[in-house]
Formats: structure tokens, sequence, C-alpha cells
DNA sequence: CTGAAAGCGCTTACAG
DNA sequence: CTGAAAGCGCTTACAG
């Protein structure tokens, strides 16, 4: 059917290594030669076949990106920031979502096998030995903001500590002492990781550790928004809300706008994410922004170098640093709303 | 390196051809012989190479999408509806974005050949032509939103006109004579049906084509925001704005809060897509609602049955209906604030 | 029910 | 600088 490399062997009288040689650039070709075969090859539009090259070269020029999930900006980000730099490299991007079980994943590893030179991997529920279970032991990983410890694997991660660490710490310069948190799922790395930065700043501080306010809460919008019910009804009332996220600080406010509470006039709120609705809320939420699509990016870079310099390539934990977003719902002066960086000093640098 | 058929055949003493047998189901295999192949298989963690196997069978089991771009929902959305259907296929999924100039559409459809059974390919610049002369005549493609005309391919595409010409329609149901569209980019095709549909209710409702008001935008919020200013200065003002998209709505909301003109109350605004933060702004927007995973559900389908069933495949072209939603900013009466659907009469049937 | 063999479209030492 | 040949890991008529 499609025109193959023998065809156009054929017709500009060489073999199919010289053609093969042309097509890969190789530099022993006479010139005289490599343009007859060139001059053949766009005549028949000839496209040499990938799979016939993969089986050879043993590479697929592929990577592959498995995703717990594709709801919402968060994930489309990632894989805007993956597909940018996978082209780059001229390689390819194979996507694979909605692996939130353990089952799915394995699935999703052995149909990932053999189609990719690697794998970036984001998913809250996986362990080391699952992985190594599924997966080559010659298959270079990145894993995603997922909480697997040890540095048997590449990870690139979101400082979610520092980034609640600083957004407190912004809230505590501000006057504020008593200051709710509004938690994430329970079991959740990102939200722990929230928790940790929280409570870090506020026993810092000389708050005692008794007097953290943790409402529970599960990421989304309706839990932010119950989480107020229980956090009005305190007393003393807290002074400041930091929910763990964008969403649930977005439930929140509802809340407080339907209890005719003033933000931040009474009650000071931030989040967590940055996403673009919290531009649009009334009040502007002060938030704490994370680079999405820069952590595709890294991701994917760190893994192409995996793949391409295997010998000197050496395993990283990387942690990438968050940045305070100063909106109207924090109530700080005006002349300080601006970005700023989250302490993030602990972030790990990657030597590619 | 990775554990072969070959080797799988040796130590459960058949042939590869028989190991083959065993994983493609055949029931030209004894019984006793398939246990014994999936027993060493399963100590070897075999998996099959599916470069080996795309090879003979010259399938690739893999699918790609070619995207303009990755930004905002609508790009997730359709991934996530296209990624959904293609695992339920048991295929792959490849993606490909950023391809606005003529360029590298044909950079990306060569760099897809041979590594896909078939394409869905969303492009608002790309012609026939091109088409044909970058991809091999034999793979399937389904265009999603391009403006290609005639039945050469399959093709899938929101109801732009119907969803203009309906919402139109309901600001004229409420009694409004003066209606401005915020037109899109010029040349975007749905900018167009959109402009299309608006002009057609208009006019059907007896106002006069000189009286069709039209104010140029850009599908980007800042030129929602200049336009109102233009139709502010006009006279008699009009009583209803009709935005191509919600982000230029949005756009426009800011700006006639800044020159305090009521929404609804003074004048009503609607917009198109259905984005999220719709349901954010104050007065919530009235829009059109547009199921972007199921146009990516509908696509993928739609291919799979062409790769699948290449002879009893027939080519046609579908569009999907649209939805509108009252929400606040149109100023309608409450107890029709649900959603019902806008005409889609004209959609075509799909039958696969 | 099973195997030997050819073939899918490339690449790459090896020899010249 | 060029080609003959083996090999990458599968599948599939063909023969038995």
């Amino acid at each position: 059917m499609a025109v193959t490399m023998k065809e156009v062997a054929r017709r500009a009288r060489v073999s199919t290594a010289t053609v093969s040689r042309v097509f890969n650039d190789s530099n022993l070709v006479g010139e005289e030669t490599r343009e007859r075969v060139w001059t053949v090859a766009k005549e028949l539009r000839y496209v040499p076949n990938p799979v016939g090259r993969s089986l050879s070269t043993r590479r697929t020029d592929a990577i592959g990106l498995l995703l717990p999930d594709l709801y919402g900006e968060f994930f489309s980000e990632v894989i805007r920031g993956a597909d940018q730099t996978v082209q780059q490299h001229r390689y390819h991007l194979l996507i694979s979502s909605s692996h939130n079980e353990r089952s799915e994943i394995e699935a999703a590893l052995q149909m990932m096998h053999g189609r990719v030179d690697g794998l970036v991997i984001m998913t809250p529920h996986i362990d080391a030995q699952t992985l190594h279970a599924n997966l080559p032991k010659s298959l270079p990983v990145v894993l995603l903001n997922c909480p697997v410890a040890g540095n048997a694997f590449d990870s690139m991660s979101i400082d979610n500590y520092s980034g609640a660490y600083g957004m407190v710490r912004h809230l505590l310069a501000h006057g504020h002492r008593r200051i709710a948190i509004i938690k994430g799922i329970e079991r959740n790395y990102d939200a722990i990781e929230r928790l940790r930065g929280y409570r870090a700043a506020i026993t810092e501080a000389g708050i005692q550790a008794e007097d953290l306010i943790e409402v529970s809460g599960d990421f989304s919008e309706a839990s932010g928004y119950k989480a107020v019910e229980t956090i009005l009804g305190l007393s003393p009332r807290p002074s400041a809300i930091f929910a763990s996220n964008d969403s649930m600080a977005i439930g929140a406010l509802s809340a407080l706008k339907i209890a005719k509470v003033q933000v931040p006039g009474e009650i000071a709120l931030v989040g967590f994410d940055n996403i673009p609705v919290g531009n649009y809320v009334k009040p502007t939420l002060t938030t704490v922004n994370v680079d999405i699509s820069n952590l595709g990016v890294q991701a994917v870079t760190r893994l192409l170098h995996a793949v391409r310099e295997k010998n000197s390539h050496t395993k990283h934990q990387v942690i990438l640093p968050t940045t305070l977003i100063i909106r109207e719902s924090c109530g700080c002066p005006v002349e300080e709303r601006s970005q700023y960086s989250a302490k993030g000093g602990d972030a790990t640098a990657s030597n590619n």
C-alpha cells in the first residue's frame, strides 16, 4: 500500500541500506547518491515507517503520560507543558488517564509497555512496589506529584509544604492569630503537605498547638461551603481562613456572603492553586500559585534526559517552588498586592 | 533485554506460532498447551512487544488527535472524551498540539504517519488540499470543527449556527429589539457561524437588516471590554448584547460594571460556550452550552468505526446540537431559568 | 491442534 | 562510499 524503502531503493538504483543512510543523515553517502535518493523519495512521497524503524532501533521516540484524571485546568496544563517539550525534542506523546484504582494503573502500565521509551506517571495511589512489579527495570520513569518515598525513582513535585507555610506566614505578618485551615482529602498527599505547612507556620509563631483550628474538607466547593458553617460557630471566631485549595475557598466565599460576613473586612480568606476563577470572584482571591505547565515541562525534560543519557543520568527528587499571589481576599495593604516568591528554599536543583 | 516470544516458546516447548496464537485467543490451540504457555508467560512476565506486532499486522492500535492549542478547558474536555472512548476500545491516544500554521500542521501530519490507524483533526486553518497532500489516501480521518466543505471527509462540528440563532430568539422572545452582537475573530469558522445565526434570527423577526448591530471582537476578554465602549456610545442604545463567546461576555460585564450600567436591568448580556467562570460572575451568565467532551467521544467513535469497518463505513458530516443555559444575565423570568434545547434540528444522525 | 517459514519495514555491523 | 545479509519481535497462510 504505502510506499516502502525497498521501492525507493529500486527506483534510485541503490540498496535499502543507502536509502536508510540518507534518511538518517549518515555522512557515509555520496553527495550525488544522496540527491538521487531524495528526489525519488520526494516523487514517491516516501515517509519512513516508524514501526519498522522502531523494531530495529528499539526506540519508539514516544513517551507516555499517565494521569489519574482529565478534569480541569490542572491536567490540561500539565499536558500542555509536556506536549511542548516533547515536540521540541521530536518525540511523541501518548496519553492515558482515569487511573485511580490500582488495577487500572497496572493495566495502563502494561499497555504502555513497549510503546514508549519512558513514562511520566502522575497518580496519588501508587507505591514503589506496584511500580517495580509492572515496569521493565530498564524503563525510565519520572513520578509527578506522587507520594513515593525514597530515591528509587526520579520525581518531581510541587512544594506544597512551603507554599502553605508561606501563605500562613503572610497572614501572621498581617496580625492574624486565629487562623483556621480547611483541610483537603485526608489521605491525599497534597492535602497532607499543605496541612503540615500550616501547622509549622502557626506553631513557629509561638501559637499553642492546641490553638490549631482544623476543619475537614475534601477539596470540593461544597465542602468549603460547609466548613464555613463550622468556622462561624467557633468562639472566638477565627480572623482568617486558609482553604487547602481554591475550590474550597470559593465555596467558603459563597457561604460567607450568605452569612453576611465581610471578606476581608471581618474575616480574611485565602486559597491554594491559583485557578483562573480566583480572578473573577469578589473579592479576588489571594492564593498560592503553582506553575503547572512548567511541572510538565520539567518532568518531560528530566525523563528525556534519562532516556537519552542512560549512563550519565542520576536520579533526583525535585521540588518546584510556589509563589504567593496576593489579591483582595486577604485584606493586606494594596501596595503589597504583587507576586512574590514563597519561601521555596528546599527545592532540589535538577542537574540535567 | 525484555523477554520475547521466542524465549516463552522455548521454555514451553512449543513454537512461537503457538505462543502467538495463545496471546491472540486463537481457538486452534489445545487446552493443555494453552495453559502451559500461560504459565510460562506469567513466570517470565512476558508482555508481547507491540512494535513487532504492529509490523506484521499493519495496525498500531493507536489513533492521533491533532489540536491547534492546549489552552483552556475546551481542549482538555475534548481530550477527556477522546481518551475515554479510546480506552474503551483498547486503543491508544497520541496527542499533538500547537498546530496553527500550515507548515506545522503538515509536519504534524507527517509525524503521525505510520504511528496511528486514524486521525482526529481539529484545526481552523486547513483545507482539503493540504489534507489530501499530506495524508495517505487510506488513513481514516475525522475532522473536528474544521471549516472543510464537501463530503470528502467525516466531520463533526458544533451547531454554532443554531446555538446563536436560538439564543437571539430567546432575547427576541423577551421583547428585545435592539440586540448587538460582539463578533469573534473575523475569519474564524465558529465566529462566522454564530454571526450567521444572529443575523438570521434578527432578520426573521422582521427587524431591518440595516438594524443589525455588529461590533468587532476577537474572542478575548479585552475585546469584549472594548466593544462595550462602542455599544454604549450608540443611540438608541441596544437593550441586549450577544457576545460570540463567554470570554468576551465577561470582558463586557466588567466594562458595564465600571460604566455603572445594570445587567440585566438596563442591558441584557449573553455569551456562548458555557465556560465554568460563567457561574461565578455576577450576574451569572446566560450562555449556549456545548457538550465538548461528547464532541471528543463522538469523533473518536466515528473514527474507530472507519478504522475497523473500512468497507461498510460511509462518510458523514455530523453537527452536534447545543443547549441554552438561562441564568441571570439575560434578565428573563426566573421560572424559565432552566436548560432547554436550542433548536438543533439540522443535526445529521451518525450511523455507526 | 501444531510447526516451519516467510514476511512486515527498517537498521547496522561487516566486508569491500 | 556502497551493498548483501542478518536481525529486531511478531503473525499467518500453508502443510500436515
